[in-house]
RNA sequence: GUGGGUGUAGCUCAGUUGGUUAGAGCGUCGGACUGUGGCUCCGAAGGUCGCGGGUUCGAGACCCGUCAUCCACCCCA
């Protein structure tokens, strides 16, 4: 339609099939794989209050600033549309008490967020988000971990690892990071005539994103300030040290970028992000990091904490771009055709019992021709077709009808189900031994 | 919030310096001797040319406005 009454709003998206099924693979990926390293699924709600968010990202973020959905529910209580997982999950953690007496928890969540923006090229206003949570663990075994699950995902997700680029940075503790805080801060007043407006507001408000900034000018003077990697207290230095040293003891490659800040308050230490390929302008496809102190923004004891969060809508831009295709399953192994409109009660009975067998089976509804429904069958990739015709029909019988050889044979009513599992069978068989002679020809087993 | 591009059949797009019944490919539906698919051939359906206003004898094409969409800034997944 040139022009619907309705359309879907700005910055989201229908997700038809082609599309849904990605998200439906990915998921699977994902419960599998998370399962292996021991998370469990969490479902917190898509709406919090709203102080959950603005304590938990942090009052000088742009999510919190500008980009959150919130309004007033009916009892007059503040609600903000969840922009983003972690302070969710973590806030349901300590309302349960999940991390009681130094216990440990991983969960994993996904589902829908949403940010207030301008939509773009692997942005949308309601967008989805898989992510994992892993809390009580202060070790760098738990960095690497996580880490390396995150680079897992891609992988089994069909995302080949030479279009992405790990990159990490600490970004320092409580004790640090203020001290570098305002040593950069010190810094931009000092060079405030070769920045932009919007870096020399930032060294008020969060100088470290200054390292961001994409103005050409400010790139080469940020370059010249100090480091916070040389600026790291002894514990944040030796936690670095020892994240970097597990992710090379399992194979983990990355980038050091001392530029990398995030634009969430909550994170310390550890932060890391992936970028993809074939993203346009937003090249972030997974992020995640550490943040030690989020607990006890909520009114809990000290627990450690860290994570990640990957985009759906970029890992589909990032997979298409790979030219990875998730195979579209086959709608119907079996199509049950009638050949004359009076039969269709007997057609859906046989369709039906075909189904009961767990048989995917399909028929028409719509009063088409034989030939229509032969041409819906093919384009259904059915294997077989059930004729279903007055002279079979008379005799208890129907025509089965092998789409790939064409080869018709009547069968009893009472032993298409039986007849069609071993028929079927033969088909898998064969498609399994092509498979493997497929492997050997390629491989060594 | 700022800037730029685009808006023509279900989809991808053509539509010459404004001129008569708006086109193609794909898809859909029907047919090619009567109960049968994939190829080929033939045919059909389907368009308020985003919307509103203006210029003109005449606008899908030009101007203004508006809406939508895309891309970029910002920031992030």
């Amino acid at each position: 339609m040139a022009q619907p009454n309705y359309r879907a709003p700005k910055g989201t998206a229908d997700m038809l099939p082609d599309i849904a099924r990605v998200w439906e693979h990915l998921l699977l990926v994902a419960q599998d794989l998370f399962a292996r390293y021991g998370y469990e699924p969490v479902y917190s709600p898509v709406f919090e209050h709203t102080d959950v968010f603005v304590r938990g990202i942090g009052e000088a973020t742009d999510i919190v600033g500008k980009e959150m959905y919130t309004f007033e529910d009916k009892g007059g209580r503040s609600i903000t549309l969840r922009p983003e997982g972690t302070a969710s999950v973590v806030r349901a953690v300590l309302e349960h008490n999940l991390t009681a007496n130094g216990q440990s928890t991983k969960l994993y969540y996904s589902g829908p967020m949403f940010r207030y923006e301008r939509p773009q090229a692997g942005r949308t206003r309601q967008f989805w988000q898989i992510g994992v949570e892993a809390l009580g663990m202060a070790d760098p075994t738990a960095d690497a971990e996580v880490i390396a699950l995150m680079m897992q995902f891609f992988e089994d997700a069909g995302l080949p690892r030479e279009r992405l680029q790990l990159l990490i940075n600490s970004i320092g503790d409580e004790n640090c990071r203020p001290v570098y805080r305002d040593t950069i801060a010190q810094f931009i007043r000092s060079h405030a005539g070769d920045l932009c407006e919007e870096c020399v507001r930032r060294a008020e408000t969060n100088p470290l994103r200054a390292f961001d900034c994409k103005n050409e000018g400010c790139r080469t003077v940020m370059g010249q300030a100090p480091q916070l990697r040389d600026e790291l207290c002894d514990d944040c230095a030796a936690h670095y040290a020892a994240v970097k040293t597990n992710l090379d003891a399992v194979g983990v490659s990355y980038i050091e970028d001392p530029t990398l800040v995030r634009g969430l308050d909550y994170y310390t230490r550890t932060v890391f992000e992936v970028q993809a390929e074939g993203l346009g302008a937003q090249s972030a496809i997974g992020g995640g990091g550490r943040y030690d102190r989020l607990v006890e923004v909520f009114g809990g004891q000290p627990t450690p904490g860290l994570g990640f969060a990957l985009g759906f809508e970029r890992m589909f831009l990032a997979l298409q771009a790979a030219g990875v295709e998730v195979p579209r399953p086959e709608i119907a192994e079996v199509f049950v055709a009638r050949t004359v409109p009076e039969l269709a009660t007997e057609a859906f009975a046989i369709t039906q019992r075909l189904r009961d067998g767990e048989i995917a089976a399909e028929m028409d509804h719509q009063g088409r021709s034989l030939k229509a429904q032969m041409k819906v069958a093919d384009r259904l990739g059915a294997q077989f077709v059930v004729l279903v015709g007055p002279d079979e029909v008379a005799a208890g019988q129907v025509t089965l009808r092998d789409m790939t050889t064409k080869d018709e044979q009547r069968v009893d009513i009472a032993d298409v189900v039986d007849v069609l599992y071993e028929a079927l069978a033969d088909v898998y068989m064969d498609e399994a031994e092509d498979m493997l002679d497929a492997i050997d020809g390629s491989e060594e087993i």
